[in-house]
RNA sequence: GCCGAUGUAGCUCAGUUGGCCAGAGCAGCUGAUUUGUAAUCAGCCGGUCGGCGGUUCGAAUCCGUCCAUCGGCUCCA
């Protein structure tokens, strides 16, 4: 007798071996249709492996995150096995479902995979879902694995046998592919209705660069045609958003072939609003006691040689800038921490003058490699909010936790929800790759880990993740089309003050070794602009945004007035224009909507004779008419408001 | 850097298999219009068809190469 529970908490009972798909087919035929895995306790399998001892038992479909996955991670197999019919050469990596889909990485060998090929894949793969083919699981050896893919002429599953144990193997078979694969899977191909293969690419054989490079086919599944039109769709929403293409619309930034790839020029519009943001994080820090400084932009080589960074990455970089004397050399600085290290130690330090905390937007120069550019997220030139904390090692917690507010700060007056945080620690098993004391690195970690707690933040913890100079802690948010950035960035440094021999003198008199903090609450401004840009799709907030307030005259007669309305919007701080152009009024108020600009006012004949002015709100509509000054407030009571 | 794709006016895009001085809309300029809540009309200006080299009687179109951009991989102090 075997008991299955349900996660509604009934029991059903079986004389023998069950499978989920009965006990689907027993609530009813419909479910069983849906179901594509389930999950007998703790592990998700074929929703047709047989159930052979009491289970908790949970049935995925189509709506949990579980049947996506066997969905798609079942449409790679039947991709691999439609190029198997059309290539018969290829030789098969790894075809995992991915957040979106799935893909597979595949040798052609010889033969090159260009765009055009996906479409006769697809139709492949469509004609084999019609035949409803199962998923076979069976089990096999390590030989016999080993055996197999031997035959089939396929190294790359040689080499994933090698690294699995003996009894652990199990192979799936769909139609005639047979292929090396944990499962689960889905129970037929039926439910596969709507393909679209998006895209091609080249990616290393386990993501070793000196390793082969193999061709990585995209896609993504559907139970049905209309879910694959609205998925599009939504991706053509999603790409309005994208930074790059707003950034153009609203003259926020540019780039330049002669400046230089990966060089944003910022636009009238776009530092205004950056030098918006960076005053509101200076006001932020200077309450919360940081001291600016400002360093140059290039340093003698020396300095990065000190840090380390000239052997780590000097390669990598900008070339060493010469200069007329023989053996002189620069740097273009791709950081700032060295130089306010040598600003710490331009004077002596008492215990009781920590922490000390130097904050600059300093402006930092990194090569990066050609196809890594993108955007404003990834560029060669670009300003961090910098700043590094010098304290003792006792006072990590509290700097860490004060940190964080400047951190929950911004979000808050950005309205950033959707963050998550990565807490970065060391690797257990490695403790020698590590610079600093054990106790050091402990506490650190511990009081990263606990700010993370009282601050109630959805963090993971990555081992491994750690510098070598010490533990960190990153804040990740996504772009409008799903990838995923880190912005801010906390993290602890035992290494430089080691490296600049920084001091300070202690109540008992004798010299210690500050702890460093590096922080950037924005990460980059360029980064985080382009962050906002897409998160808010080009609808700053009223206190950020370039352009807060256009003035509508209805016609020429109503120009006096309006530079009238114009110049008491300006005695308030609120920043304004008039469009003066002999347009009609709808016309102006489309262009206003198009620039995202939060208020139009409408002045005209009555207007002029109240002292008015007719709001209309970007994306709302008319508001009706208030006094001017009644609006200049209710402008700067929001700015006031949101601001915090 | 690697794999794949793209590059025509400030912007968005047309330009069939190589063939007349390379087109459109928007923006810009000039003029007319003086306008009441998402596009007034007309005229004009604007392009070494990403750069360089080649094939050809002839190249935006074919080939090579470099650059930039886009989707990934790798990387990201």
């Amino acid at each position: 007798m075997i008991k299955i529970t349900l996660p509604d908490g009934s029991v059903k009972e079986y004389q023998e071996s069950v499978t989920a798909l009965d006990v689907a087919k027993e609530i009813s035929e419909g479910l069983a249709r849906n179901v594509l895995a389930a999950k007998v306790n703790d592990s998700v399998v074929d929703a047709t492996l047989p159930i052979t001892e009491d289970a908790d038992l949970t049935l995925f479909t189509w709506n949990d995150t579980e049947g996506k996955a066997a969905m798609w991670h079942s449409s790679a197999h039947l991709m691999a096995e439609a190029i198997e019919i059309l290539y018969p050469s290829a030789k098969f990596g790894i075809g995992p479902d991915i957040e979106r889909g799935f893909y597979y990485d595949i040798d052609f060998g010889e033969k090159d995979i260009v765009e055009a090929d996906l479409k006769n894949i697809e139709k492949k793969m469509l004609e084999l879902a019609k035949q409803k083919q199962t998923f076979e699981r069976s089990m096999i050896s390590k030989q016999d694995a080993l055996d197999f893919f031997t035959k089939k002429d396929d190294e790359y599953k040689m080499e994933l046998v090698n690294d699995l144990e003996d009894g652990e193997i199990s192979l799936y078979k769909c139609g005639d592919f047979v292929d090396l694969c944990r499962g689960p899977h889905i129970p037929h191909t039926g439910g596969i209705k709507a393909i679209k293969l998006t895209s091609i690419a080249g990616a290393y054989w386990r993501g070793d660069e000196k390793r082969k490079q193999l061709t990585r086919i995209y896609g993504i599944t559907f139970p049905k045609k209309k879910e694959l039109t609205e998925y599009l769709e939504l991706l053509e929403e999603a790409k309005k958003r994208d930074h790059r293409k707003l950034g153009k619309e609203l003259e926020l930034f540019t780039f330049s072939q002669k400046v230089g790839a990966g060089l944003p020029l910022w636009l009238p519009k776009g530092a205004i609003l950056r030098e918006n943001l960076e005053n509101f994080l200076k006001k932020v820090q200077k309450e919360a006691g940081y001291q600016p400084v400002i360093t140059p932009h290039i340093g003698d080589v020396n300095l990065y040689k000190t840090s380390g960074h000239y052997q780590k990455y000097g390669e990598d970089s900008f070339r060493t800038i010469t200069t007329p004397v023989e053996n002189e050399e620069y740097f273009l600085k791709p950081m700032n921490c060295p130089h306010h290290c040598e600003i710490y130690n331009a004077k002596p330090h008492s215990y009781k003058d920590l922490p000390v905390r130097y904050a600059e937007f300093g402006t930092v120069y990194r090569y990066e490699k050609s196809g890594e550019l993108h955007g404003l997220t990834r560029v060669r030139g670009f300003t961090q909010d910098d700043a590094h904390i010098f304290c003792a090692p006792d006072q990590v917690k509290d700097e860490f936790k004060s940190v964080m507010d400047i951190v929950m700060k911004i979000f808050t007056a950005l309205d950033f929800k959707d963050f998550t945080t990565q807490i970065s620690l060391r690797d257990p098993n490695t403790p020698e790759k590590y610079i600093g004391s054990d106790e050091n690195w402990e506490k650190a970690e511990n009081a990263i880990i606990e700010v993370a707690k009282e601050q109630k933040l959805d963090y993971k913890i990555e081992y491994g993740e750690a510098a070598f100079y010490g533990p960190k802690m990153d804040f990740m948010v996504r772009d409008a089309i799903g990838r995923s950035w880190q912005l801010g960035t906390i993290q602890v440094d035992y290494n430089l003050p080691e490296r600049f021999e920084l001091e300070y003198v202690g109540s008992d008199n004798e010299k210690h070794r500050p702890v460093m903090i590096h922080r950037a609450p924005f990460g980059s401004l360029e980064r985080f602009i382009a962050v906002l840009i897409e998160h808010c799709a080009g609808k700053f907030p009223l206190w950020l945004t370039p352009e807060q307030v256009i003035i509508l005259p209805i016609s020429e007669k109503y120009q006096k007035y309006s530079e009238k309305v114009l110049s008491l919007l300006k005695k308030n701080d609120i920043r304004a224009e008039i469009d003066a152009r002999s347009e009609k009024t709808g016309r102006k108020i489309r262009d206003a909507e198009l620039k995202r600009i939060p208020y139009m006012l409408i002045v005209g004949e009555k207007e002029e004779a109240d002292g008015t002015v007719s709001v209309r709100q970007q994306g709302e509509g008319d508001k009706g008419s208030m006094q001017l000054e009644e609006f200049a407030k209710l402008i700067n009571d929001e700015v006031i408001k949101m601001m915090g």
